[in-house]
DNA sequence: GTAATAGTGTCTCTGAGACAGTATCTC
DNA sequence: GAGATACTGTCTCAGAGACACTATTAC
């Protein structure tokens, strides 16, 4: 026996009573397409939707609830996450993720003491295709947040799931996680889109100077790239236009926001 | 025997071996007046700085390291935060504290499993003022944050207050934080340098061009108010200055820094 | 008058937003 | 030409920042 397992023993026998586990949940949104049946090419609606599964009837009998599951002492909380994420979703790509905030107070799971730490993830709609979500017949579904908000959710998940769309929202006008919806190259209505689904009071009414002030204004110089082909040339999509729209990249700076 | 005992032993016995204990650990920030002997009245030089405790002969040996301790089942994370705040500094008022992260990777602490709940606290140097931290004698002690950087600190707590700093410095320029290191009515100086030492990269240079922003733009509108007498008239104070300077307060409005 | 902070005036250039107009492409 | 998106032009007013200037008070 190590010198350091003998140490562990010794603490746990001494004093306290400790936590029963230590689970971690994720609130996963992802930004749902529903085609327009225009007459010609146009822009999908969008819509902001969060993962959830239905438990087993255990104590919350058949609540829908965050994804997650207990943490081991191997690995990290991150890791933890990462791993329930995988499970539950199937993706083998690195994804946006990033611990919230823990969750405890008496007679939160009625299990015991067991604290939650919850993680946000933003996931694009396109990797979670194939995966258990989008079978019906699964206990894990994508539901509208309007939607998950109607629904009793197990636990405290519904406090959790406020707080984590609150800091979505924020870090959305506030850093370039909107790149987590979109794909690596693509155009300022997308981003525009992206921005005005997840906040809606932002809405700006006015593609043009939105355009304007990504691209003419010097405090944002490099938040956005256009994207060239090998000769140097603008490259354009008609993928939701007839009209070409210039591609755009992030560049990886990111202008300070600040209120004074 | 309850029924709701009765599931928790079950749970425990069956199958998790679990966390041997959740402390949390607590980035108590506050700023430091340095007074300069001028000819005239002056503003202090002001020093962010951060509280350690000496860790006893332990694991660590006599390594500095953020103050805490761990948590009871019967309280929440928040009040078992704020019970070691209180602990360590024998404050009774309410202050700042927020909870910024939680920590843990194997072995970050050698008696076992053993992750932390990392807090953030900002608070006005003047309640500090009769706490163990101002006792040389003291194992609690306040350091300014570059020399606290030069310290061999215990565990992971160099990583957990470097992100606490960030936290801080990020928060300082978008949200009204500012207000925990400032009395309820403050001058506008004041306020320009509490944010400098905060945030070093701010140094707006022009204090006539600060106090246009924050009180003729409209977006800014309603940030702060000018505190008024019985009579309506503005207030004065010349604690820092021979010449009277106003004072305002915070109205709780805050607006929305964005990046687009 | 001097030392320190408090505050104003003015000028220039950037930027925000309203609104209208033109361009592009498919059917 | 209709339908949808993609821009560009123009005008006005707000705001940022540089810089210089005046004001206030104790000593």
């Amino acid at each position: 026996m190590s010198p350091l397992r003998a140490k562990r023993i010794h603490f746990r026998t001494k004093k306290y009573r400790s936590p029963d586990g230590l689970p971690t949940d994720i609130c996963l949104f992802t930004i749902l397409s529903i085609p327009r049946h225009t007459k010609t090419k146009s822009l999908p609606h969008k819509q902001l939707a969060v993962l959830l599964i239905k438990r087993k009837s255990d104590t919350f009998g058949e609540q829908w609830a965050l994804p997650g599951g207990f943490s081991h002492e191997s690995e990290t909380l991150d890791e933890c996450a990462y791993r329930e994420l995988k499970e539950e979703t199937n993706i083998d790509r690195d994804v946006h993720i990033e611990q919230l905030k823990t969750y405890y107070k008496p007679g939160r799971d009625p299990r015991g003491w067991i604290p939650s730490v919850a993680y946000v993830s933003l996931v694009h709609e396109e990797l979670l295709k194939h995966t258990q979500a989008n079978d019906d017949a699964s206990d894990a579904q994508l539901f509208p947040i309007e939607e998950a908000f109607a629904l009793n959710l197990a636990f405290d998940h519904r406090e959790i799931l406020t707080d984590a769309l609150q800091r979505v929202r924020e870090q959305m006008l506030q850093t370039t996680i909107a790149k987590a919806f979109l794909p690596d190259e693509f155009t300022l209505s997308e981003l525009l889109q992206v921005i005005e689904t997840v906040v809606p009071s932002f809405s700006s009414k006015d593609r043009g100077n939105f355009e304007r002030r990504l691209l003419a204004t010097t405090r944002r110089q490099g938040l956005l790239e256009p994207v060239l082909s090998a000769d140097g040339q603008p490259v354009y999509s008609t993928e939701f236009s007839n009209s070409p729209a210039k591609l755009y990249r992030f560049t990886g700076f990111t202008p300070t926001a600040m209120i004074y």
